[in-house]
DNA sequence: CGATGTGAAAAACTTCACAGCT
DNA sequence: AGCTGTGAAGTTTTTCACATCG
């Protein structure tokens, strides 16, 4: 009735902007870091069984979401992973960089000004902003810290489509006022409050204490279902680390 | 992961740990921390449309939520506020706390170790663990960095039920099987690798690189919705990253 | 043959709308 | 009168199973 799931004949890329689902969305990137390390590991192409077993899938779900970015598959082979990767990127955005701003430089967002995982795949943090007059100044990974003030001036300047707030919670509501105002339309929310935004924003939120909690309540489901002490099961492998991948200095 | 099947009228509590909707959950834990703000403020009392408009939530969502746990509600009046926190924190499995281990103490690890989200919320980090030398034996909020090698006994020792992983990718999958060996069964991943365990291990990944992913295909979904000018054309070049001009007015 | 791509069925989740309690 | 609790309808997401193609 809303949309006729109709690709063939057109652009994919164009189709892969109309509508994926959004749980589909959120799982094209985990095959997309995943494929990264195949290509690293000298694979030329994956069959749908392998990449959906090692991102943890159900195959015919990864098939399904692949097509929905368009055919890239080889029947009875597999899928390229370098045709992939790139078809990949384009869906996601990622063929041009994003300008990441961050608020909020305590703990938290000190870690993540600092962590490399962003930069270094297409979303330089390009702007930080904080209230306290201890922190507006200092330089944290080459970048100065601006007064939260400034938002409106600096995310224009500098481009910024992606702010993320790391501000205690009284503070973040404000914060993301701003960055709306300065045309910011995706916030990357750390803070342990809702936003409320105007419908043209995507808000995402990673809120750490509901993680345990989700967390705990499985701890007492387990608990419950069964004293399942039985099966000690201590399949120690010392896997032991290697090669650097780099995802904090 | 077992899936006990049915439920029936029968006592709350047991009801309430038997089959909750994954979905519901995740929502319970926000509302928790939003009637806790509430209470702070002096309520006694709230009704589903209020506290769903608090939580950016529709109003009978909220309420099914609610009704997997008990009928806490009084009808034409709303919720008692104490009486449903205490019924919230008793599914959380929050009425005892949880002893969680940190592994990985570097840049976002010791932000992590920092956080006072967690202590004040029942999760006392109990434990801390890396491999560098010069990480292991310092301090960090009272709590002395261990070993990774350690993990066993000191899990043992210390009753952890909950593991957060925040190593560099290539250690994380070593790390994970060390806590699950020491009978760890929830795990909450920050590190950006999908984690193999046994099927009676709930694992949870916060991947940041992901989120801004799923984030920068909204920017490029926005764009294109917006001003339907050709970027549609794919044209990929390089580094064009300055935008001065300006993605909005 | 072997793996993709995809209708169609199943499951999970959300929303509606209203009966029923206070 | 007002608000909860919930069957039923609606929507999205997952899974199945198989025709199809390289």
């Amino acid at each position: 009735m809303t949309k006729p799931p109709q690709a063939g004949s057109e652009d994919a890329a164009a189709a892969s902007l109309r509508s994926i689902p959004e749980a589909s969305v959120a799982r094209l990137a985990v095959y997309l870091r995943m494929l990264g390390e195949l290509a690293e590991q000298g694979s030329e192409t994956v069959s749908s069984d392998e990449l959906a077993a090692a991102t943890g899938v159900n195959p015919a779900k990864l098939r399904k979401d692949l097509s929905y970015i368009g055919s890239y598959g080889i029947r009875g082979v597999g899928y390229e992973i370098a045709a992939l990767v790139r078809q990949l990127e384009r869906t996601l955005g990622l063929d041009h960089l994003q300008a990441v701003a961050l608020v909020g430089v305590g703990n938290l967002g000190h870690a993540l000004a600092g962590y490399s995982g962003f930069g270094g795949r297409g979303f330089p943090v390009t702007a930080l902003f904080d209230v306290d007059p201890d922190l507006v100044g200092i330089h944290i990974n080459g970048i100065i810290v601006e007064h939260v003030r400034s938002i409106p001036e600096i995310c224009a300047e500098r481009g910024v489509t992606i702010g993320m707030i790391a501000t205690p919670g009284p503070a973040a509501q404000g914060v993301c006022d701003l960055l709306v105002g300065s045309g910011v339309r995706c916030i990357l929310n750390f803070a342990p409050v809702v936003l409320q935004v105007p419908p043209e924003v995507e808000v995402r939120k990673v809120d750490l204490a509901v993680e345990l909690q989700i967390l705990a309540f499985h701890v007492a489901r387990k608990h419950l279902a069964g004293q399942d002490t039985a099966t000690l099961d201590s399949r120690v492998n010392g896997h032991a680390a290697n090669g650097s991948g780099g995802m904090l200095p």
